[in-house]
DNA sequence: ATTAACTCGAACATCAGTGTTCAACAAGAG
DNA sequence: CTCTTGTTGAACACTGATGTTCGAGTTAAT
């Protein structure tokens, strides 16, 4: 069991939570995640009323801020890793790398400035992985690009993944201002990354999706 | 006058201020350029200290934090005004885009973080003022482009300006982060957006500088 | 050299967010 | 129904940042 810290499911010892608790734990859990999501200064207050709940309440649950945030982003990495995994990264590298940035946009809209927040209250050491593993699955798909020749060589792998990172996050956060349509967003991302990646004296492939 | 609200150069009323004062004024107003453009959340404490200086002599010149940071705002957008004015953003677009990226990059890496600081302190007025200012140099070349064929249609200007700003602000992260040489700042964005905006269909340019 | 302007550290008041405690009360499990 | 588990608001202690005040010591101007 590697829950981090906190307790959130069954005190260290002692029979199943009643099913009111487990209704309202699920419930913070939500609003905590909706609440960092839009602003990763969110308070705790905030979260609480999102949720419904005390603010007694959620103490009662997660020992501190630092606790909920971890349980949040466990949580969202879990359920990062289980959409990404099924991504066909293999065939034409231009296809799946549309296919990686609308299976991305998914995730990130949904999460949006939550890393943020988990940047500041957890040590930098789970995040730092976790951010790590994202980036490796863009660069491996980049590097093969570039070897095959699809993608252009004459940039670092490492400039190309933020720049992807960098626009889907603009992305979101043009969503959340409503300056785009949430359903417009991957065919922007995946506009521009295609232009990024495409060769010097190459030709810009048309968006399919 | 419209000097936002705080005093810093002369009181109300009365004499000029001594060549003490005015030399501790400039050393605060320097450091709070680099430390609120490194960490928009930089202490009032951490810039004093910085500009070698006691917390009290800080607020001697300066009302507020706001103050201060409306203060170091106005002057980092008179001077990116002078260096942006200058720029030809006649002839060749893709020409001008990079002379704007050039221009632009000097003026992003020294000030990064610091619209961030800007945007908590100030109450969204000037400063989104002088966002849509920085919006509509790169608009106005962009549509340009568009209208003449040398910039891709199919996308919205604005979401292309939003690109450029994205990846200007990655790069800038990126070098703070180490991961990027300084000096290869501007390549970087160049080839980025050069290819963002080339039309589909059409072959990305080499970038030249 | 005298004076007014300025600096500085220490101490204080304030404020917002975090956690904790308590005692009354509500609700699930048997 | 009863007993245990949970919930709740109010009140409290604690922390870190912002501003302020004071008095003693410096420093520039004239």
């Amino acid at each position: 069991m590697t829950t981090t810290t906190g307790q959130a499911t069954g005190a260290t010892e002692g029979r199943p939570p009643r099913a009111d608790a487990r209704r309202n734990i699920a419930a913070i859990l939500d609003a905590a995640t909706e609440c960092l999501a839009r602003d990763p200064d969110a308070t705790i207050n905030q979260v609480a009323q999102a949720a419904g709940v005390g603010r007694v309440t959620l103490y009662g649950h997660f020992d501190s801020r630092a606790t909920l945030v971890a349980a949040v982003a466990e949580r969202a990495m879990a359920e990062a890793d289980s959409v990404l995994k099924d991504i066909d990264l293999g065939g034409d590298p231009v296809a799946a790398l549309q296919r990686l940035i609308g299976a991305t946009w998914a995730v990130t809209h949904r999460y949006g400035a939550l890393v943020v927040a988990a940047e500041r209250a957890l040590p930098s050491e789970q995040v730092d992985q976790a951010h790590a593993d994202l980036r490796a699955r863009a660069e491996r798909l980049l590097k093969r690009g570039q070897r095959s020749g699809a993608f252009r060589k004459d940039l670092p792998v490492s400039w190309l993944v933020t720049v992807l990172h960098s626009v889907t996050h603009a992305a979101v956060t043009a969503v959340h201002a409503g300056e785009l349509e949430a359903e417009d967003g991957p065919r922007m991302i995946c506009a521009a990354m295609l232009g990024v990646t495409t060769p010097t004296g190459g030709v810009v492939p048309e968006p399919s999706g």
